[in-house]
DNA sequence: TATTGGATCGCC
DNA sequence: GCGATCCAATAG
């Protein structure tokens, strides 16, 4: 309690720079269940138009349509027909960006946490960004939801983050020269990290 | 209308 | 290493 939300201009800045300072803040989740809470350990960005990796790639479509929309707001899909992955979109409106949150460790509502995921070993509660989605209960009723509201939210705990890793994103591997951009960023040595 | 493949996960 | 599982995006 009294942690301070993140506000729209935290989400405004550029995409990596917000990747990086993601890590060591708490995403919040409210739901009728209960509230779950945990700190970001990884994230990586997808940045504008000519990223071949990103969703907005080939232009606006019904899907990406959040990305190119105002910063500050939930980007979350549906992959591989059965996980969801949650983004927050960054930059001006009409750029289209979002940081992607691949791993949280839980702190708030771990018994909810276990129940949904179903494993007891806190490593493997949200250490993916399939596994956060289904931890937090994020599913694409949430797309387009607005991060500065009080339903999914992020908050500074004033947490000092120790080492950040910087390495390539994590299945991009068709994006061509786009695979190897730096864009990854993870807690050096967490053991909630996803693994490659 | 039909086909393809994915910003994943967990078991074999 | 591989199958699950389904829908968005593209091609026809």
């Amino acid at each position: 309690m009294g942690f301070v939300k993140l506000a729209r201009n935290f989400y405004e800045q550029p995409t990596v720079q917000a990747a990086r300072m993601l890590l060591g803040k708490y995403l919040v989740r409210v739901h009728p269940d209960g509230v779950t809470t945990g700190m970001i350990l990884e994230t990586e960005a997808y940045v504008g138009l000519e990223d071949k990796a990103s969703h907005a790639s080939r232009g606006r479509t019904p899907r990406n349509a959040v990305m190119f929309g105002p910063a500050g707001f939930a980007y979350v899909y549906v992959i591989y027909g059965m996980h969801h992955c949650l983004n927050a979109v960054t930059e001006p409106e009409g750029y289209p960006a979002a940081v992607l949150i691949r791993a949280v460790q839980p702190c708030e509502g771990l018994e909810l946490i276990r129940a949904r995921r179903r494993k007891q070993d806190s490593r493997m509660l949200a250490n993916g960004p399939g596994n956060l989605c289904q931890a937090f209960g994020i599913e694409r009723g949430l797309n387009g939801v607005d991060l500065c509201g009080d339903v999914l939210f992020v908050e500074d705990r004033k947490v000092s983050p120790a080492d950040i890793v910087t390495t390539t994103r994590v299945g991009v591997d068709y994006a061509g020269p786009w695979k190897d951009m730096p864009w990854r960023f993870y807690i050096a040595g967490h053991p909630g990290v996803s693994k490659r």
